[in-house]
RNA sequence: GCGGGAGUGCCGGAGCGGUCAAACGGGAUAGGCUAAGGACCUAUUGGCUUAGUGCCUGCGCAGGUUCGAUUCCUGCCCCCCGCACCA
């Protein structure tokens, strides 16, 4: 996908500049506008016009060749352009289907206990635009085929659409042009739902959601007060992400490479009091359940990743006689501790240095870094000392503690643990700070050992001799490239062998260079790989493609540390063991003196729902000058978020709403005050799907029992992005309802398709990179059905695409066709089996291709089907009708159209037709073969006549051939009827045919006898 | 650094152990139908060779496994995407 952009312009292009573009496509592409209104053939009546330009235009009937000129009044216009009238009228096809579907409810669903459910998915959007670009269309197009294939399939599809209305965008809107916000959204969600309309989309809209209606988000303050009372909803201080520009605080998963993911600023820590909700009295849940999704190896690592669990243990240091617990995953390596290395957000921090002379050192570093996050790629570590020291529980020493930059406050306990011989960080801290270093864990003395270039035979007959050395393969010929991959058990020893025998060590200590055997760039990577090369230079070397690389880093202790398991060595009596037997013999040990705890600790955080910011549902609650926080009863619910707000300044605007921030206190009815938080955007979306499945219910969020029809989701369709943020928070909040009993689905979203994104000019097509190409411009000149067939066809739905128009116009050829084909004389054809054959085989193919998303082939078997079809004397109504059929999941409109058409006459609509079922019997491989048989014969003649023609060329003679003749095996001869005919098309040549054993044949050269089966012989005349 | 994906013709993209590399679409070239083409039809589109044949080259580069590799493995190159100071 991204090559396009890279490669350079090819020679075709160039080309193609030498030809002078025709007047008319200039002219076209300047004036694409400017139609004629002419429609029908005055003469026979028919669309199949052309229109062409010039001094005096004039239209021609491809029908029925009448010629005439152009209406005189618009003559101006036409000498500009000539313009070909669609023969299909396509918006107004458009209008009466989607109107009719409307109108008889087609894609309205009910709870159904007989039928079986299936519930279709995509990510609600969120309505800042007015428009919808490709991207958009692409991925509504991918829902609607899936949608529409499980309702032919015969299931109850639940497929519905709404609008994640709250957010800051609208906010901005109304701060920027002065509309209000809830204006504003309703404006661009009208827009982008008649968009969505005029795409044909299959939704219920009966079941329509915007999350910024009271109707929606009083059930967010309803669950909000539930997870309170149940101890699932908290408010404390903490160090946040605050973003500066949006002036609110963000949930982690809104931090992306510590920056605002939407206005890109650098994200601030703060400490502030705030509500959370506690997604990590269910991570463990969510980590193990991920297995039990089909969804993408991809997301799935995704989340996992988020969650991050790790085993370890909590190790009690002491400071101040104060226990100081510190988590660790390398209990093997508490011997080499050498500092101690505190979070500058730590709130103990100041008390701890307090009253000491390092204060002011410690408050000075604070304010000098500034304490947000940075976007540099690995941070300097910077610290300062406090002055005090923790005592290590197992050797009892006074370890120094400093305040460092690169600790994370709000992960374990903002303090660790520093071993600057085994941690990257401690190390380049320890350097900096002139820390001593101590080596506990030894590297293991086995490798692996890679040779390039064989070695002499009796060479590795010596390493054998070893034993040390297990060559799993040599390459029996000298001199050819080969690889030896063998474990070496004992380094020191094996060093020593390649001393003697074929190396010599560098004198950096590092790399190994053979000297002995006549080659000078032999390397060995110690503890890692061992590359042994001789025989041939670099220059040959890097011939095939190798470079020789010393990884240096890794060679020189000075820059990094050592990180991998090994020996433990230094730490008494546990010296001597490996890493993995040290983990759990030192905490055993450190549980055996209460000085430990063995512990899983999880990356994922409690979730902030709280935003400084007006957009968004209210936080229930209340502040009392007497009883502190107290939540609002349910019956007052919604607490709605007030209109006369003032948008002008900074801050949240709803502490400018004095009717809002001043009331009473629930439980004594004393003065109080309103929460101006809100909640983010993310409360929103995590239980939407539930609310589809009960859009309308006002005593309740939704009726348990019609959730427990519906889910959960069978097919969720959204983009990657989602991975941690809202696809964690759907997953938490269903558990947490199930657990509240209020539901009965573990999981939200069984499967997951992740459809891939529409470039152009390389950059994502987004609104705000101002590269979109809209479903307007696309749908006014091709109409809806081509755009969708096209973005499905032009690139498999998971894949990333870069936008192009290139082969639209085929697209669009090939409905016309389809729509034509309506028109051809019904009836039986000769070869009706062999029809009935692919038939039966297409509809296999692509049910099994829409069953795993392959749309694009299952376009292109349509389009061979269809060829084929064509292609026929008369048209097959049976497999023409399940062309239709299958063809309606992507072009709806011009379906429904053909569906109904008087020719056709089906009753009732395709779009609630049932999908054709494929009968096995009926598929015949050897059609297939014979179909191949043909093609061959039609491909031998072409070759024949090209070479005469050539021969005619180069010789300057002038044979051309008039009649062609084929011989075939005299059972053969139904078949190659066919052919025959193949052939006549192809060539325009008259064809005649005999069995070999026709005495009466043609045959002046005697080609009969050339003859085999499954291939005739021929004789051009 | 970690994780995920990808590299196929002029282009977009199929194929993911053999039956066939290049389906399908686009583009280009030639021809037909035409007074006129943007419709439609036909052919060609890696090289050599040939009355329909045969051979070679070829799926980022270099190796390996296999009777056989575009497909599996190893190393490297390049590109895209995501995460990243999680102790």
């Amino acid at each position: 996908m991204k090559k396009t952009m890279v490669k350079k312009e090819s020679k075709m292009g160039t080309e193609k500049n030498k030809k002078p573009i025709k007047k008319i496509n200039a002219v076209r592409q300047q004036n694409p506008e400017i139609k004629v209104k002419q429609k029908f053939c005055p003469k026979c009546g028919c669309t199949d016009l052309q229109f062409f330009a010039g001094e005096a235009p004039i239209m021609r009937c491809n029908n029925c060749k009448y010629t005439s000129p152009l209406f005189p009044e618009r003559e101006i216009e036409l000498k500009k352009i000539a313009y070909p009238i669609d023969t299909i009228d396509f918006l107004s096809i458009e209008n009466k289907w989607q109107e009719a579907w409307e109108k008889e409810r087609v894609f309205q669903v009910k709870e159904d206990k007989k039928k079986k459910k299936y519930y279709v998915l995509e990510m609600f959007p969120y309505p800042s635009a007015s428009y919808l670009h490709m991207g958009h269309v692409r991925n509504y197009s991918i829902g609607d085929v899936i949608a529409r294939y499980q309702r032919m399939q015969g299931f109850n599809v639940l497929y519905p659409m709404g609008y994640d209305s709250f957010g800051l965008p609208a906010e901005n809107a109304a701060k920027k042009e002065g509309i209000h916000p809830k204006i504003y959204t309703e404006r661009s969600i009208a827009q982008i739902m008649s968009y969505q309309k005029k795409l044909g989309l299959s939704y219920d809209w009966s079941r329509i959601i915007t999350t910024h209606t009271p109707d929606y988000y009083k059930w967010n303050q309803w669950f909000f007060l539930k997870f309170f009372e149940h101890g699932l909803a908290y408010k404390k201080q903490a160090p946040v992400n605050w973003c500066p520009s949006c002036k609110t605080v963000l949930a982690n998963e809104e931090v992306i490479e510590g920056k605002c993911w939407r206005c890109d600023s650098q994200v601030d820590i703060k400490q502030l009091e705030q509500w959370f909700f506690k997604t990590t009295d269910y991570a463990e849940e969510l980590l193990k359940d991920i297995d039990k999704l089909d969804w993408s190896d991809k997301v799935k690592a995704i989340q996992k990743n988020w969650i991050g669990k790790s085993k370890g243990i909590m190790i009690n240091f002491k400071v101040d006689n104060k226990e100081w617990p510190v988590f660790t995953t390398r209990p093997d390596t508490i011997y080499g501790v050498t500092f101690m290395a505190i979070s500058l957000q730590h709130p103990k921090l100041l008390e701890m240095v307090k009253d000491t002379k390092y204060e002011k050192d410690v408050q000075t570093f604070i304010k000098k870094s500034q304490a947000h996050k940075d976007d540099v790629e690995w941070l300097e570590k910077e610290g300062v000392f406090t002055g005090k020291y923790a005592v290590n529980p197992v050797t009892n020493e006074k370890i120094p503690i400093y305040a460092a930059n690169f600790v994370i406050a709000d992960y374990a306990t903002g303090m660790v643990m520093a071993v600057p011989a085994h941690d990257q960080r401690d190390f380049e801290f320890a350097k900096k700070f002139k820390i001593p270093i101590k080596e506990v864990i030894q590297p293991k003395n086995a490798g692996y050992m890679v040779i390039e270039k064989s070695l002499p035979k009796e060479k590795f007959a010596e390493l054998n001799k070893y034993g040390q050395v297990n060559i799993e393969k040599i390459d029996k010929d000298w001199g050819k490239f080969a690889r030896v991959i063998a474990p070496v058990e004992n380094e020191n020893q094996f060093v020593k062998f390649l001393e003697k025998n074929l190396l010599s060590r560098s004198e950096d200590g590092g790399a190994w260079y053979s000297d002995s055997i006549n080659t000078t760039n032999t390397i060995v990577f110690p503890n890692k790989h061992f590359v042994i090369k001789n025989q041939g230079d670099y220059e040959e070397y890097l011939k095939y493609g190798l470079k020789l690389k010393i990884p240096k880093k890794q060679l020189e202790k000075n820059i990094k540390a050592f990180t991998e398991s090994g020996k433990i060595i230094n730490s008494r009596s546990f010296d001597g063991l490996n890493s993995a037997e040290a983990i759990e013999k030192i905490s055993d040990f450190l549980e055996k003196q209460g000085q430990g705890k063995r512990t899983f600790l999880y990356k994922l955080r409690d979730w902030l729902i709280s935003r400084q910011r007006y957009w968004g549902t209210p936080i229930p609650i209340v502040y009392c000058e007497k009883c502190g926080p107290v939540p609002v009863s349910e019956k007052d619910l919604p607490v709605l978020l007030p209109e006369d707000v003032d948008f002008k300044g900074a801050g949240n605007p709803l502490l400018t709403s004095k009717d809002f921030l001043e009331t009473t206190c629930p439980r004594c009815k004393g003065k109080a005050k309103r929460e101006t938080d809100t909640m983010g955007g993310f409360m929103d979306s995590s239980w939407y799907f539930l609310r589809y499945c009960d859009a309308q219910n006002t005593e309740k969020p939704f009726e348990k029992e019609k959730v427990d029809y519906w889910m959960p989701v069978n097919q969720y369709v959204g983009g990657i992005e989602h991975a941690v943020g809202h696809l964690i928070y759907a997953r938490f909040f269903t558990k947490v309802l199930r657990d509240l009993g209020m539901l009965s689905a573990d999981e939200p979203f069984t499967k997951l398709f992740n459809q891939g994104v529409v470039y152009k000019d390389g950059k994502k097509m987004s609104k705000s990179y101002g590269n979109t190409v809209t479903q307007d411009e696309i749908s006014k000149k091709y109409g809806v059905d081509t755009a969708r067939l096209f973005l499905l066809f032009v690139s498999a739905p998971q894949s990333d695409m870069e936008w192009t128009t290139q082969g639209i116009e085929g697209m669009s050829k090939f409905i016309k066709k389809v729509y034509l084909m309506k028109d051809k004389e019904q009836g039986n054809n000769k070869t009706q089996d062999r029809i009935e054959s692919m038939h039966n085989k297409t509809i296999q193919d692509i049910t099994e291709d829409i069953k795993h998303f392959r749309f694009n082939l299952a376009i292109i078997k349509i389009m061979k089907f269809a060829d084929y079809l064509d292609e026929q004397e008369f048209l097959s109504k049976e497999a023409y009708l399940d062309l239709i059929k299958t063809l309606s999941l992507f072009c709806p409109h011009i379906c429904e159209e053909i569906w109904h058409d008087p020719e056709i006459n089906q009753k009732g609509f395709v779009s609630s037709s049932s999908w054709p079922k494929a009968d096995e019997k009926k598929i015949n491989q050897i059609f297939e073969e014979q179909e191949k048989a043909m093609d061959v014969l039609v491909n031998d003649v072409n070759n024949i006549l090209r070479i005469v023609k050539e021969k005619n060329i180069k010789e300057k003679q002038n044979i051309t051939p008039k009649k062609i003749f084929i011989y075939v095996l005299p059972k053969e001869l139904p078949l190659f009827q066919d052919a025959a005919r193949a052939v006549e098309k192809s060539t325009g040549l008259g064809v005649q045919i005999f069995a070999v054993n026709d005495k009466s044949k043609y045959d002046p050269q005697f080609k009969a006898s050339k003859a085999k089966p499954g291939k005739p012989a021929i004789y051009l005349d």
